[in-house]
DNA sequence: GATTAAGCGAGACGGTACGTCAAGTCTTCTC
DNA sequence: GAGAAGACTTGACGTACCGTCTCGCTTAATC
């Protein structure tokens, strides 16, 4: 029951250089500085076709984001058994990320365009920030389960923690790694 | 010593037309919406008197904060006798806050000022999250010492992650302060 | 081998409003007292729009002119037969022209433009002046013929000091139609 | 009974630094492009002293002009008994003086500020063109004695004719010695 | 000699216009 | 009918000057 469409179909070309070089700009220049001319230009675009198909700059990110033209590195959580080591192989992991200024200013981005769009938002962190958390959460879980977690302590608000902890330490501009092993070993059980 | 001031001495009512005009309009339409042209309006001030004393919009926004125009409702932390009573107490108080929509709206167009300004960056964040911390870290310690907190614990740290993490709520658009408590269960020893 | 027009095409209405609007202020306020954004509001235009196809106000007030919607009252020269006689009345004309105050208002305007503008000068001067000088070279020439004047006169020169004469009565603010009469008589043979 | 002054006179010298900044503001960069701020800085003056003493920026030119600080070269005529040799040598001179790109400058920028001003124009064009004009019309007066002018020509209207046709071709841009010349020819009698 | 009154340079004030940039919309031709 | 191009109105930008105002400092005449 799809409707039949009429007429020329959307270029899926200029749908990808959009994207694409709403990408480069946004890591270039800062979210603020982007305009949308500059993506219609560096896209070889015309300004209608991006005012046809999304609403706002804001949106435009959100898609990008979506489509994974914009994706912050991959950070994977290592299982060797041991939670406390695995947890601060993550966090040193994490701070290499957030310690090249590329990556920062991507995350400030972010938080920017996410915090004009009150609608974009939730799916916004929800797919930049979820894959840590639930790789986190996970590994989290599966200590626990070995007795390396206190049982009362939850995975998920512990993940969320770490997160927001780098998040708050990088849009103040401290780069403090060793403050966030210090919450890791504040939580997990005093090593005897 | 002191060097001969010259010419017609800065107006302090225009100043604190500015910040005042700035305060109410963060406030109100956000950061990025407020313009200068706005806030020369609603301060009844020429603009090049804006421009004259200030090199950017975060910076106004900056100098509205440090002189207390700009300020996030204070939250107190008890004392009595029970750091989990107070801090799970604290974080209710501190999820009153930000439930507030002007609140969340506040902080969110702070964290825009800073993300633009590298500079003022430090010293924003060191104004409007700083007392946060020098309470809860103080609450903290002397947990510490009742022996209500582990003695490994760094209360520095810790007092980063629930401010960090709350912040991180508030950006998300997740409010959801039992997140946040079962953090605080999670870094206290388990109650027998 | 004409070039392809690409894009929207340029809005006569807007090049009209411009240059009605440029004409009615011009001879309202003056050349020095009329802005650029009062030219826009009036025409109904981005101000914008000027600036993307005029390079200058003066040049704004050249195209007016050229365009023929700044013009000065035609004054046309009688062939009685008596070149004398025809003479006083072209005389009588102009100074009947120049006695509006809105027409010395224009004249005014006219000379501060072309003054501001050492490219534009020429054709302006040619286009305002050039016709009053067409019309009285050829009837001095015909007087000339008819051995009304001087066989050694030079129409142009003669011309020329005529409008050159109104002019410079007409900035001095001296309106005295008298002595240009006295002007033509000295150049006249005398009458016997 | 000139009214006593109290409190301190004014300064003599910030007055003339005034006009002579005037002078060479006004011979530099044009009459429009000249503003009272430039002429204070120049100067070294308070832009208020400016204000306090002269009520528009054609003022100041105006009493430039009258104080003698601002002025056309001189341009004497001869009298060697042949008023057309001496005519001729006057327009030499004349054009002498407007061939030279700051003469001409000058001329125009005392044509827009007399525009500019109603009340100083006729006091302006007095000062800068009546030496021209009475030292012309002696010299035509006597040629009319001599018999060398027709006994009916006016030497106020033929005056005033040069002096116009000067300026018209200078404000023209128009940098031609000959036609002036002609004119000359015209009005006196025909050489036999 | 102290007081008073005005002029002085300096420079901030509320404004207006400048010329530029980008926003989002509209209008043309081309694919 | 989508797309590139580019003109349209709108409105904020940051700057330059406007004419006014307030400082501290002369510089006389008056007390």
């Amino acid at each position: 029951m799809t409707e039949v469409r009429r007429g020329r179909p959307r270029s899926e070309s200029a749908r990808l250089a959009v994207l694409e070089a709403t990408r480069d700009l946004v890591a270039g220049a800062g979210y603020d500085a982007m305009t949308i001319e500059a993506i219609a230009a560096r896209a070889g675009v015309g300004r209608q076709t991006i005012y046809r198909w999304w609403p706002a700059k804001s949106a435009i990110v959100a898609d990008a984001v979506l489509a994974g033209h914009i994706r912050l590195p991959e950070v994977t959580i290592t299982d060797t058994g041991l939670l406390a080591a695995d947890l601060k192989t993550w966090i040193d992991d994490t701070a290499a990320v957030l310690a090249d200024p590329a990556g920062r200013q991507l995350v400030r981005a972010l938080v920017v365009a996410a915090s004009e769009d009150a609608g974009e938002s939730e799916l916004l962190y929800g797919h930049i920030t979820g894959p840590y958390h639930e790789a986190l959460a996970a590994r989290l879980e599966l200590g626990k389960a070995a007795g390396q977690l206190a049982g009362h302590a939850d995975p998920d608000a512990i993940a969320d923690a770490l997160i927001g902890t780098s998040l708050f330490h990088t849009l103040t501009r401290q780069h403090d790694p060793q403050r966030l092993a210090r919450l890791v070993e504040a939580i997990l059980p005093a090593p005897e």
